[in-house]
DNA sequence: GGCCACTATGACAACGTTGTCCCCCAGCGG
DNA sequence: CCGCTGGGGGACAACGTTGTCATAGTGGCC
């Protein structure tokens, strides 16, 4: 900017004032400065911008498992669009489930001071945040409530969402129906599993301890858990995944078997109707999810300052066939 | 920081020295110190440290199509990743295809002061991005080459991908291969439209125009596109899908069509292997096209001023089954 | 001519850091 | 007692902006 005041005979602040379209300049002078400001290519510094006018940085932070997985890249192209809009940028990274990852990433975008987070939990202490949210940096876990503190959490219905994938196998007639779900550690594959007791109770069924494989999982692993379900005394007839990933290493197991369980998988993904037969998902939306968040999050920005909310968005049971075979 | 020093009775110069483990502050110092940031929750503006330094800003800035993109959101992954193990941050953000969002973003990112730009183009004037390369921010376009500026490019095998799509299908009897693209004005779009020409050429089947139907295409455009070249004088009996939406388009049609083409895609997807029939695709590997990307990106940044490359990473072809059909 | 109002512009401080340079004082040798 | 040394610490400027206030010039009115 000082080299633009120098070629232009003026001083910073009148280039400051061009910049800013800030009235009170000549046009002559303005049209001087602004061919200054092309010949030497001269883009303002935002950091010094937001650093001297103590105003938003415009940037929200987003800590998520793995954009690399496409429910997470949905959520993220949700933030992504609705930050567009508010005029915000977002600064993006993945805990790869590591607590210590996930709170580094988290407390570096505080260190870049950004408007605010949303945080996809990968740990169960995030006591480490209230100092930053004590400043007035709003919060919003999505996907996973926090740890131990109180903030703004959006969920989906994941009990709801397990009660009704067995409600709906035990209706076709299944009493063996198995659950295979990610780490125990991890909330929502927790809440997963509560939902599948629960349904388990409630359809009169029973819940049986060695129905149930609790990760983590890989395409192996599930295999071998298949192997050991079908092969058990009273083999398991239907199946519910606990997420995205442990529904196709399924189905990977399963192809070419001619003798398959019923199932329903958590979370939809694309193909699952092209598949044979078509999987039937408990399906929720990524980007409802991400965008829920979001608005949250702004409201907190624009300045709602009531009790933190949780949102719990609802599932729903998408039959495609999978899920329809009679035991 | 100043109440930090306040709180400790010390300078500001010493918080400095502290939060930096600079040398020359006495134990008992640095403890008080200490305390008082965590008293008061202080975490140290970047932004404020960058601008003093005038070093590197710790970000670097990526623009792409879509994150909601299975391909590149693999990327954004990758781009992470590389961007983690050299300590900087990535700001990213999707033009949608549309040239005005895209030099928005960039311009943005600039504006921020990103170390460094990835940039999928979605136009083909980049002369805006000179000044800023000239200033030294290096960047490097992936997927497709820039317009009108000379700079690092890492392509995938466009053309040689579906020359060997072609020459796979018509070596399997094949001689009326249709061709499924994007809109003809993006790069991938066009390489892969005289790839499949020249592909047809070489095989002695000849370029028909009739069997080409570029985009940009949607769910129903394909429907209709394939229902015209099954019903023609002499029908296609094998196409080639210009990417993993038009792959995906092609699939839905032929859900449940008894007498289907044979058919190659372009790009590899998730649970391609297991459709039936499973699907022969041209795979490329999207975290290798990140990977390739970003570590030249850094090359830039640790001196390497060479001219700018031109990288194109070779590309494979997966056969599955509904490439093999004979005609 | 004196005064006012108004426009165009500039000087300077400040945002939160860090680099540079300087000072104070204890300890030590002469 | 003096001077020197070195460790610990502070004052101040500067990074690139913008907000505040001041100032110079111009034209109009009495």
């Amino acid at each position: 900017m000082n080299d633009v005041a120098r070629l232009a005979g003026v001083s910073i602040k009148t280039v400051s004032r061009v910049v800013n379209d800030e009235p009170g300049v000549h046009p002559s002078t303005a049209e001087r400065v602004l061919a200054a400001i092309d010949q030497l290519g001269f883009r303002r510094n935002l950091s010094a911008r937001n650093l001297r006018r103590g105003s938003s940085t415009g940037t929200i932070g987003l800590v998520l498992e793995d954009v690399g997985n496409p429910f997470y890249s949905g959520v993220t192209r949700a933030v992504e669009e609705i930050a567009r809009l508010r005029g915000r940028q977002v600064i993006s990274g993945s805990s790869d489930e590591d607590p210590g990852r996930e709170r580094e990433l988290a407390l570096e975008f505080c260190s870049r001071r950004v408007d605010g987070l949303l945080i996809v939990p990968a740990g169960l202490q995030h006591s480490y945040l209230v100092p930053e949210m004590r400043a007035g940096t709003p919060v919003v876990f999505l996907d996973r409530p926090a740890g131990d503190v109180v903030a703004d959490t959006v969920l989906v219905d994941n009990i709801g969402g397990t009660v009704e994938a067995v409600t709906h196998l035990a209706s076709h007639g299944h009493r063996r129906i198995a659950f295979l779900g990610d780490a125990p550690d991890i909330f929502t594959a927790n809440e997963r599993l509560r939902g599948y007791r629960e349904g388990c109770v409630r359809a009169g069924i029973g819940y049986h301890e060695e129905l149930v494989a609790m990760g983590p999982h890989d395409e192996s692993s599930v295999a071998t858990t298949l192997q050991r379900l079908q092969t058990m005394r009273e083999p398991a007839t239907a199946i519910v995944a606990g997420n995205n990933r442990i529904t196709v290493y399924i189905l990977r197991a399963l192809a070419g078997v001619a003798e398959r369980p019923a199932l329903v998988g958590f979370d939809d993904f694309e193909l699952a109707d092209l598949l044979s037969p078509p999987v039937t998902v408990i399906a929720h939306d990524a980007s409802a999810l991400g965008k829920a968040a979001t608005d949250l999050l702004f409201a907190r920005l624009d300045g709602d300052n009531s009790p933190p909310r949780r949102v719990v968005l609802p599932v729903r049971l998408v039959p495609r066939g999978s899920g329809e075979v009679h035991a």
